[in-house]
RNA sequence: GGGGAGAUACCAGAGCGGUCAAAUGGGGCGGACUGUAAAUCCGCUGCUUCGGCUACGAAGGUUCGAAUCCUUCUCUCCCCA
């Protein structure tokens, strides 16, 4: 199967300019995705171009990683309503290396003729000043051709306005594409279908400056049933850095996910063949509770992005916290095994004096550890009925915990709600 | 430079001298139900030593009493030049 019906058939092709499949059927093309440094990680809404990339390395072509050390610096108008902040270059570098150092990771870079490979537009853009840059490149591309873009449309209607600096933006995109294309042989740019209308400045600039051809390809973005936007949760992005985002909580992510999405996420998320996805569809729409596809997908991601020990643990964790595991594990556990399930989770440590013989449970929420902001907040949660103590549901907003109900004397379970999980460890 | 409108809790947005810790909606959090789901229903959503305290852009003032009236300042938006 080539690449164009792989992601066709797993529902991640949005668009393509003419000619693109031929192309890609003469042979081994190289093709790019770009990567900004809005953050010092990535997250799960890269995944699909990171997918995208893969696809593509193993029809046999090569994929060009581009992390935008210059488009960084301008911001994207794309999909934005209001100006961006800029970052400064400090910030800027750390994310960048942050991120590259993420990209690797999925990619082969050393495999021969398809070898990937990571390039820095800011390479090229550093001694490029700007007098060689309008007349290089802005010379060939009109205003009005830029004004008809989708991006700047919407913000010229709007009130917020937009920047000459994020005017620019599809002009600094577009002369990656003539860059790689001239320099690489990249005769391909890769993308969400939010970044069409760049990749087709960068088309048209190899066009007019060339009379040269390039092609460009979208995904689908990536949405959910409800309409939700992909990737956030209440706890804000979900990142693919470690310390970030918990390999528990990413694979918790995973889990949540809604049936109807996970049939669709299954086919962009994993690389599992078509056969493969139809049996555990099958499987899951027989017995849907189990959550076959959840956990078929948690596993897979959580693996490619973690490792298959942070896996484990995430399942291991889960299932003490949801599969109601009975406390009696941890008293069987060492020190480290615990620390190791509660890796992530939210930790407080205090001091054996503090507790005395007993303590009232809303001093202990509320002051010795930070579980709650202020008192009126835990309270109002144990009336609420919030609150568990090694699993036993508080009601009273006088209770008092001892230390004779510790577990291996030492822990002590809080639960707020049914998914969020405290330690606290009494030193 | 001239004219106008406005600033209220996480967001949107009512209130326009006392009954206002502030309507309503959204969001968030919790409970019930459940599949760690969706939908639905219910509760909470400033702090507190439960006496109060601090809050409606900021600072002053009027008043027994101000989110509400007055003055100045800061900021935002709109129209005209």
């Amino acid at each position: 199967m080539n690449f164009v019906e792989e992601l066709r058939w797993r529902g991640m092709l949005h668009d393509m300019m003419p000619g693109t499949e031929e192309q890609l059927n003469k042979g081994i093309t190289s093709g790019y995705i770009g990567f900004d440094p809005t953050a010092d990680s990535l997250h799960v809404g890269h995944l699909t171009q990171i997918m995208t990339l893969i696809h593509f390395q193993q029809a046999g072509h090569k994929p060009v990683v581009l992390v935008g050390g210059a488009t960084g610096m301008v911001g994207d108008p794309s999909g934005k309503s209001e100006e961006r902040n800029l970052l400064s270059e400090d910030a800027l570098q750390h994310n960048l290396v942050a991120i590259q150092h993420q990209l690797q990771k999925f990619l082969d870079f050393d495999c021969g003729k398809n070898s990937a490979e990571m390039v820095n537009n800011y390479h090229w853009f550093k001694d490029f000043s700007f007098l060689d840059f309008i007349r290089e490149v802005g010379k060939h591309i009109t205003v009005n051709y830029m004004m008809a873009k989708d991006s700047v449309k919407r913000r010229l209607e709007g009130d917020a306005g937009m920047s000459f600096t994020e005017f620019s933006y599809q002009l600094v995109q577009g002369y990656d594409f003539y860059y790689l294309w001239k320099h690489k042989n990249c005769v391909l740019q890769m993308g969400g279908s939010d970044q069409w209308g760049n990749m087709v400045t960068g088309t048209e600039l190899i066009r007019r400056k060339e009379a040269g051809t390039a092609f460009a390809l979208t995904t689908q973005l990536i949405k959910k049933a409800d309409g939700t936007k992909f990737g956030k949760t209440e706890g804000g992005n979900i990142w693919l850095d470690a310390t970030k985002t918990s390999p528990y909580k990413f694979y918790q992510f995973w889990i949540n996910i809604s049936d109807e999405d996970a049939q669709s996420y299954i086919k962009i998320f994993t690389l599992k063949s078509q056969a493969t996805i139809k049996e555990l569809i099958d499987q899951h729409q027989q017995a849907p509770h189990l959550r076959i596809l959840q956990k078929a997908l948690a596993d897979d991601i959580t693996q490619r992005v973690h490792s298959t020990k942070d896996l484990e643990m995430a399942i291991q964790t889960s299932n003490f916290l949801f599969a109601n595991g009975s406390l009696d594990f941890l008293s069987n556990a060492s020190h480290h095994q615990v620390l190791d399930i509660f890796d992530g989770l939210p930790q407080f440590t205090i001091a054996r004096e503090q507790i005395q013989s007993t303590i009232n449970i809303i001093e202990l929420l509320a002051e010795k550890t930070q579980i709650f902001s202020s008192k009126s907040e835990a309270k109002k949660m144990i009336q609420g009925g919030g609150i568990a103590i090694q699993r036993q549901k508080i009601t009273d907003i006088d209770a008092r915990v001892g230390l004779h109900e510790l577990i291996n004397e030492r822990y002590l379970i809080v639960q707020k709600g049914k998914k969020n999980y405290f330690l606290i460890t009494v030193a």
